[in-house]
DNA sequence: TTGTAGGCGTTATCAT
DNA sequence: ATGATAACGCCTACAA
């Protein structure tokens, strides 16, 4: 099935369907209709390999996955991310080209390039935000549009969308705490070499300060339980213990929990413990997890939004990032003595 | 930069460029060197779009993901399973175009219609096999190969990949728990509508059979924490509790867990929990929690190496699948009065 | 071993 | 308002 099969069927020229369907050029009702029909008949839909070649545009743009190839597949809440990225390309019949790029693995430099140079995608969407990040520069070289998703390094060098600030939770988190009397917090935080964390931290020690603290500790540690957990061990052999500890990811504050639990000490009674992310498992285990929510699926939005945008399609207004909020649930409560 | 552009440089014809480029035809090695270097030079690749319309080979998979609206979001395992496909797919220069499929708000006749008309993609990967599932047959008719991910509701209506058999573990769950001196074991499942749970309870009721045993209830419900820690109550509640439950996936087994934790009895000591999937979150929960492993990526790695097989493309031998494993961890123990 | 030419399905330009 | 026609970049017979 072409498009001249459909333009035979209604008795009018190629040209004549091809405007019918992209709502150029004037065609007139009737024979719009008498097209559409026989478009209709013959389930003719455009074909996108023809169309992509003739006009440069493959209506598809690409989302670049990092595994890390010691912590093997990718973090659980990139579905509801990739869910709200799709929300808004369905509909304008954007595809989304899915790549992993495995830390170590692929080198960064010849992975894009070969995306930029093979022009599957008009687009691409970046996730993990790296302190010292070439790619914002790369992307620019290469001519590929992209968003990066998560604040960057330097900035002004890509377009991104972030919460704003991007640290935001870590404030309330804080505020929380010293309200219930806690002085001595521990924060085991992510990665040093991805900027989120870095920021947190960086938050968490001002807020701290606001209030006349300072940091009982600040750990960072890969995004692991198992990490997690030996570094709480390690809090908790300490001379002073904390109060209060914080973990990157909720999956670090549960295996902390635990760690705390299988000491002999109590949460929240001992130690207060916080997550990052908001995984509905939180609201499952004993005790029931503070957590700073993040949401996943309006990231996914915003970001597709923002890089159809650069592509000159129209999108409504650019989707907002909602704040992360912080949800007060059982791990949390009154520092011990007070 | 196109392959004229090389052509021109290397000082041949654009035919001899793709011959060297596509294996295909004989070309002395002095002038592919040559036309190889020239290719280097000029950063050509060639252009996806035009190679598909050539050869009408858009060398790309789709992969349909579903998310229930009541339940937003598609699963956390689904990103291994991703990884999984990738691993076969990028070495190839294959491409994963992702479609989430909205139940309720989309209409699977013309959804998957459109996906094979528009032509973007040479094959599709179908997961949540369902009960009376109509989209074999559709895939068929449409004629886009198609490969199912878990047990077909017909035998022959698709090509598929899964365990075998597909319900591996249950039995050896069942077992297991038998061999710990349980006698009242109930299996809080998963939906009707889907075919994996289905082959669960029925091979859960055959291996009690087998013992000589009689389930203490099989209940289905919806994939969701909270669906599981309701009926979890309200078997607690019945005149005769079960000593031991199976839960559909972990995240419920957790969610139960903390149900049977809160109206004061002990796991295992009063009942025992085994969970499904092989979350690493597992291991974190108190006590940690039983499961039957699933490896997601080898699903991931085994449905693309049967699409691209299928596909005429030549993949070493087919991926086999490993076998579910029964992980035994702090959940479950000895029958109460054994 | 290498070059030539036609065509894949569409869109855009230019006549009519 | 509609129709013919030339690209878009590549592959593949077929010719040289």
């Amino acid at each position: 099935m072409t498009i001249s099969d459909v333009a035979a069927l209604a008795g009018v020229s190629p040209g004549a369907v091809s405007k019918v369907f992209n709502g150029n050029g004037r065609i007139s009702e009737a024979t719009s209709e008498r097209i559409r029909e026989a478009a209709r008949k013959l389930n003719w839909r455009p074909n996108a390999a023809a169309i992509a070649l003739r006009t440069a545009r493959s209506q598809a743009i690409g989302l670049v996955l990092t595994s890390d190839s010691k912590v093997p597949g990718v973090g659980a809440g990139n579905m509801d991310f990739i869910s709200g990225i799709e929300s808004v390309l369905s509909p304008r019949e954007y595809g989304l080209l899915l790549n992993v790029f495995i830390t170590g693995q692929h080198d960064e430099d010849h992975f894009y390039r070969t995306l930029a140079e093979r022009q599957r995608m008009d687009g691409i969407i970046l996730t993990n935000s790296r302190v010292s990040d070439t790619r914002p520069e790369l992307m620019s070289r290469l001519g590929l549009p992209a968003v990066l998703v998560g604040a960057p390094w330097q900035p002004g060098a890509i377009e991104y969308v972030d919460a704003d600030p991007p640290s935001a939770g870590i404030a309330e988190t804080v505020d929380h705490l010293v309200s219930l009397g806690h002085e001595r917090v521990a924060f085991i935080s992510g990665p040093r070499h991805f900027v989120l964390p870095e920021l947190r931290r960086e938050a968490f020690v001002q807020r701290l300060a606001d209030h006349g603290l300072r940091p009982h500790a600040v750990v960072p540690v890969e995004y692991s339980p198992a990490r997690a957990a030996e570094e709480t061990s390690a809090l908790l052999a300490g001379p002073v213990r904390p109060t209060a500890i914080l973990y990157g990811t909720d999956t670090m504050a549960i295996a902390g929990m635990r760690t705390i639990q299988a000491t002999g000490l109590r949460v929240p009674d001992d130690i207060s413990v916080v997550g990052f992310e908001g995984l509905t498992l939180g609201e499952w285990v004993d005790p029931p997890l503070t957590t700073v929510q993040r949401f996943a699926f309006q990231r996914g939005r915003a970001a597709a939004a923002k890089l159809l945008t650069l592509l000159g399609e129209t999108v409504e207004e650019p989707v907002p990032l909602e704040r992360p909020a912080l949800i007060v649930r059982g791990s949390t409560g009154r520092a011990p003595g007070q």
